[in-house]
DNA sequence: CTGCCTAAGTTGACGCCGTCAACCTAGAGA
DNA sequence: TCTCTAGGTTGACGGCGTCAACTTAGGCAG
């Protein structure tokens, strides 16, 4: 059958979110699917490999819901906030597959490059519109989005590592962190 | 002995550096301190417990380091700079020990959470004065330490994990957004 | 149609891991 | 002197990733 491939990647992605990396254990995963503890074998070389392929798989998901959220926003300020929130969103619910992405790889899939320079282009093209509508300092888009970018990912990374909070009234969700920010760049932008 | 317990810490601090956390085994920080592969276990409940043991001290130090450099500048504003350009070499040279810290803990050891409570309140310190000297935008200095520190948090990570990059010219290092941002935020500062 | 090759799946084994249980032992303190 | 305990030991258990060998169904060349 061809979809036992597909079947390996969706129950170990299920496990994943449940229990972390350390709770995706081929064995379990061939339980799950319905094969033997070392069918997986089959379909990937190694443990790493699943996790990559499952890593690269949510980057195109989250990459395709990105894009067509995006063409539902009339003003490119607006799309590129809702994109950030959607970002700090996604990194909360499913903080595994954050994680998973972003940590330490020992093989590199192709795969899984393509579709984080994928994600990248995205956002640019979103920052250089909001650059022309004047909402945005001027300067390379590129590292624009870059800054950008960085700010969600470690708001939402201290977000859930609970390092946000300092105690008492002042603390701020990753998503004020993200609004703040843009605050910022737009009344720079104003010089 | 009661040295045996430091000397499991530093034996295991060295592991992780080599290896990440899977390299982190009981039994080879028992072999490498000279004792036998349970030892461990007469210092340490359980193998989350030793690594979270030297996740706290590893903040600690990087604390009083951060402290003791922060005397020695005599503007805010240079010392803000110098904290955060600390704090992303930091965390490329040792991945593994800053992916350890803000990673997922089933446990929460209470020296932990202080310790990353000192690092944020010194960091707050620096904000507040940095702001009365007119190089940073008004407004709750909690709120805007947060942001400063999410954004060097979320450089050093994307960086280490090789998302930063872009391909060509337009590619920033993870210090190069440091800077971008304390400018925005001093241009912000002069409305 | 026949023979063969290969993809996909199986069972079984190996060594390493975290952890538990039982035992040992030196030395502090009543 | 006796006793308790902190710290160390050996041995075992089940689960893990991985390798090797075997089986089997299906496609395809002859």
């Amino acid at each position: 059958m061809q979809g036992t491939r597909e079947r390996l990647i969706e129950v170990a992605a299920q496990l994943l979110d449940e229990g972390g990396v350390e709770a995706v254990t081929l064995r379990e995963v061939g339980r799950l699917a319905g094969v033997s503890h070392n069918a997986p074998y089959k379909h990937f070389a190694s443990k790493e490999t699943l996790l990559a392929a499952i890593a690269a798989s949510e980057l195109e998901q989250r990459n395709a819901a990105l894009t067509s959220a995006m063409k539902r926003k009339r003003s490119p300020e607006a799309a590129l906030r809702a994109a950030m929130h959607h970002y700090v969103a996604w990194a909360l619910q499913y903080p595994a597959r954050f994680k998973l992405i972003f940590g330490r790889w020992t093989i590199d899939s192709e795969e899984l490059h393509v579709a984080a320079h994928r994600a990248q282009t995205t956002l640019i093209t979103i920052v250089a519109a909001t650059q022309e509508a004047g909402a945005l300092p001027a300067g390379d888009p590129v590292r624009l989005a870059s800054l950008i970018r960085a700010l969600a990912h470690g708001a939402a990374d201290l977000a859930f590592a609970g390092h946000l909070a300092a105690g008492g009234k002042g603390n701020a969700s990753a998503d004020d962190l993200v609004d703040d920010l843009l605050g910022y760049l737009r009344k720079a932008a104003h010089r």
